[in-house]
DNA sequence: TTGACATATTCCCATATGAGAATGTATTGT
DNA sequence: ACAATACATTCTCATATGGGAATATGTCAA
């Protein structure tokens, strides 16, 4: 088997480092494909296709008004990895004190039992 | 340009499934190569192809131990991840709002003003 | 040393990628 | 009807993928 398509997932869909910055640039309001190719900088069909991922797993929602098309990132589809990484939020946390406990001993060290 | 290589960030690292598995399986904590194979269920060339993934991004610590070698997730590596979704939070949090009002002023119209 | 065991690496292959270039398709204004 | 505008789609290509099979590497035990 291959690598999992781009469209199979959100985690793969946000793979891509353009993809993510257009979630960004359009996590706040709607914005339209010439809009988005000059923020970002890609041509428009890259961004066209961009979108096209982000649109096969719901990343984005799009609204017709007249020859334009309005995009707005879904934030909602963005949870499920949310969801995913907080789940490791304990264990970093662990980690980051242990790292913490062992400077602290290094600077004012336990006298050893008598 | 093809797609960037799996190698490349955690994003990518990240976006294959038997790889998010092993690393939740990994995260409490750390475990021989054997055990993974049995626990995932995928021969071992494959387990050892994606923790050479996972380690080259650092989503993964090795140990050896004799012949066998232990890996643990690297949890803070996770972390950007986790990072970068939540700057979505605030557009989920405000979607879902909207959908909650809708909802009440379905059950409970509001009277016009007169 | 010789096996046996645990893991990593290499080779093969069907498949999907992202960018660029070119072209297709709606929609609007005149 | 026509040209212009705004997007989307199609094509080509170099590149990387993940699984399977086979093989290499390293470490221990006898």
């Amino acid at each position: 088997m291959a690598r999992a398509a781009t469209t199979s997932d959100a985690f793969n869909a946000v793979a891509e480092p353009r993809r993510r910055q257009i979630l960004l640039y359009l996590a706040h309001d709607e914005r339209q494909v010439g809009e988005i190719v000059t923020a970002i900088g890609l041509d428009q069909p890259s961004v066209s296709k961009h979108l096209g991922v982000l649109r096969s797993v719901n990343l984005v929602r799009v609204r017709r008004n007249g020859r334009h098309r309005l995009y707005r990132t879904n934030a909602a589809a963005i949870r499920p990895l949310h969801e995913w990484t907080e789940t490791f939020e304990q264990y970093w946390r662990h980690q980051l004190n242990r790292v913490k406990e062992r400077a602290e001993a290094q600077a004012n060290p336990k006298p050893l039992a008598k």
